[in-house]
RNA sequence: GCGUCCGUAGCUCAAUAGGAUAGAGCAACGGCCUUCUAAGCCGUAGGCUACAGGUUCGAUUCCUGUCGGGCGCGCCA
């Protein structure tokens, strides 16, 4: 619909242009946007006010020529006028807003769907949370962000791939390994104070029986202050991955990839990466200023292996060698993201705590030096989750072990609930999750309201069929749709008909929490309309036409929770 | 100190790539069920968009600065 009133405008200022209205080289840049207030209309235009400068007369006059200048035979546009500073609004007529309901009657589940992403791979990585223990409520918010982005992205044509990067390789994985071996001693009767640096989580307990269950006593000449034997790390870490795995399963997400850190080291991924960086003439021994703001005793000037990140938009260079001569994250991560170039995305997203913020510039810069392109790697940040219950705040400490883990949520709140709550809010936000309002069934909650909406229309489509009157209920004929004429029905064709708009501009600028607005809005025009108008009218017509508008309404709610993951019950 | 994200109604948050009179929900107040689910609807009230400048036809949005908050700041990941 927007493409008509585009071109319409184009073609009009690409006449005038000839006319001489304009220099012939004027670029014809313009805007077509929802206005916000419906009495300006379905479509507006900036075009008047962009061009007034190069016609030389004033937006309003510009924008009257325009108008005057636009093909009169129009079936789509109803009228136009010119408004304000000089936006010109275009107001469709019934018939054309009529057609989407055909229009999503056709498409079904591919509604809202589009073709601009066709022909790109997009990697979206997310999650990647360390394999040292059980998910926390930002990971699942992190979780529930990067895999609807994923869904919008394929949604609009992209070509996705999932992936979940596993830091098998740091030194967290070996305090884990030996806080697994320090549990594993316990249960034979030794008793050992938690050393410092070591996971004090029940859970480690239960993969060190886990271990006992599967090895015996084979660990027991291990003494737990010798490094960790690697079987018994690696053993750790498929624990703990396996929970993850389960955890993601109940949210309903899933990875095409798993991709090891390990692996990247095993395969000189690493010594890959600093050789084409040292080609550049990219990496120097150095040493590293003070930040400032820290005391000078606190620092200790140290040699180091630096990257000249600070060529490329970063602060300061940043360290790839640790003194000790093993690599940094930091190292490890370019390499990576090496790697994900070297795949051949022809986009890579990031989805990251915040706490990570300041990790940006640096990959960036790597990735820059690396590929030569500048905007290859976006990286979201999300924000943390603050948990309630009952306006009251959960109080979360490791080590007191009151730590709420995403599964219990998860267990006690229900997938859906969730999952739209986590997406109730833009990414950069941070964000309070009450337990006992994600769960409530009033309409305080927002996602009952979506779904209530939803079993509404699925609720007058079974009391159709106890009467009996189902079988004269399939395509509404255009003649049938002409007959509806209520305000109330044209706000629900024109709600509808912007979904797909939503879920392009929610994809491209990678912001979900834009699909929960849209749908909370076009939930409320159907309870509006709803309640002031019988669907089920004695007049055949009428009934068959209403029932196609709820119908379509209906669809669109499941098609856009569908994209958030969320469920569409028929019965509530 | 530097970087980064944020500051919008009493509270929690939106605001479509800079658009027109800044919108929802909750809380407050007043209405609507002999009708398809009242888990709903309608109405009233609530604002110097933290503050000061700048860019332009036009700024909640972009730039600079100030104030206030979250996160981060050489070998941890």
């Amino acid at each position: 619909m927007r493409t008509i009133i585009d071109r319409l405008v184009t073609t009009t200022l690409e006449r005038l242009r000839r006319d001489g209205l304009f220099p012939a080289d004027t670029p014809l840049h313009f805007n077509v946007e929802r206005p916000r207030d419906k009495t300006h209309g379905d479509f507006a235009t900036n075009a008047a006010m962009v061009l007034a400068k190069a016609a030389r007369i004033p937006p309003r006059l510009l924008a009257e020529k325009i108008v005057a200048a636009l093909p009169a035979d129009q079936a789509d546009v109803e009228k136009c006028e010119v408004a304000g500073p000089g936006f010109i609004n275009f107001f469709l007529s019934p018939a054309s807003l009529r057609t989407i309901i055909t229009e999503i009657q056709q498409l079904g589940n591919r509604f809202g769907h589009s073709q601009i992403g066709t022909g790109q791979r997009v990697q979206v990585e997310f999650v990647s949370a360390n394999p040292t223990g059980p998910m926390h409520l930002g990971h699942g918010r992190g979780a529930v962000t990067g895999d609807v982005i994923a869904r919008l992205l394929q949604a609009t044509g992209f070509q996705v791939e999932r992936e979940y990067y596993i830091n098998d390789a740091g030194n967290q994985t070996l305090q884990l390994g030996r806080s697994v071996l320090v549990r594993y001693h316990s249960l034979f009767g030794e008793d050992i104070p938690l050393p410092d640096g070591c996971y004090p989580g029940e859970y480690v307990r239960e993969i060190a029986r886990a271990l006992q269950k599967q090895d015996g006593d084979r660990w027991l000449s291990t003494p737990w202050t010798d490094t960790p034997p690697e079987a018994v790390v690696t053993f750790a870490i498929d624990q703990c991955l396996g929970w993850i795995r389960d955890d993601l399963a109940l949210l309903n997400i899933t990875f095409d990839t798993w991709f090891s850190e390990r692996s990247l080291h095993q395969q000189g991924g690493i010594r890959h990466a600093i050789a084409k960086l040292e080609e550049q003439d990219l990496v120097y021994e150095g040493v590293l200023e003070a930040p400032k703001g820290k005391q000078p005793e606190e620092w200790e000037a140290r040699p180091q292996r630096l990257f000249r990140s600070s060529s490329f938009g970063d602060e300061v260079d940043r360290p790839l060698q640790k003194s000790d001569g093993s690599y940094t994250y930091f190292a490890a991560d370019i390499a990576y993201h090496l790697h994900k170039a070297e795949r051949g995305f022809d986009a890579l997203v990031n989805i990251w705590g915040a706490d990570h913020g300041g990790y940006i510039k640096r990959v960036q810069a790597a990735l820059m030096a690396l590929t030569g392109k500048k905007g290859l790697l976006d990286v979201r940040l999300v924000q943390m989750v603050n948990l309630f219950r009952g306006g009251q705040p959960v109080r979360m400490s490791k080590r007191s072990g009151t730590f709420v883990t995403l599964r219990e949520v998860v267990e006690e709140a229900g997938s859906d609930a969730v999952r739209f709550w986590f997406l109730l809010r833009s990414a950069g936000a941070s964000l309070d999750f009450d337990l006992e309002l994600a769960m409530a069934k009033t309409n305080d909650n927002p996602i009952f309201y979506v779904q209530y909406a939803h079993a509404r229309v699925h609720s007058v489509w079974r009391r159709l069929q106890e009467k009996g009157l189902a079988v004269e209920a399939g395509e509404a004929s255009n003649p049938q749709l002409a007959r509806l004429t209520e305000p109330a029905e044209y706000d629900l064709m024109r709600l509808m008909s912007r979904f797909p708009e939503v879920v392009e501009q929610a994809a491209l600028e990678k912001e979900p929490h834009k699909v929960p607005y849209y749908l909370l809005e076009l939930a409320a025009a159907f309870h509006t309309y709803y309640n002031g108008h019988k669907i089920l009218d004695e007049d055949a017509d009428l009934r068959t036409a209403r029932l196609a508008l709820i119908r379509a309404a209906a669809l669109v709610i499941a098609n856009g929770l569908t994209l958030l993951g969320v469920h569409a019950p028929e019965q509530m």
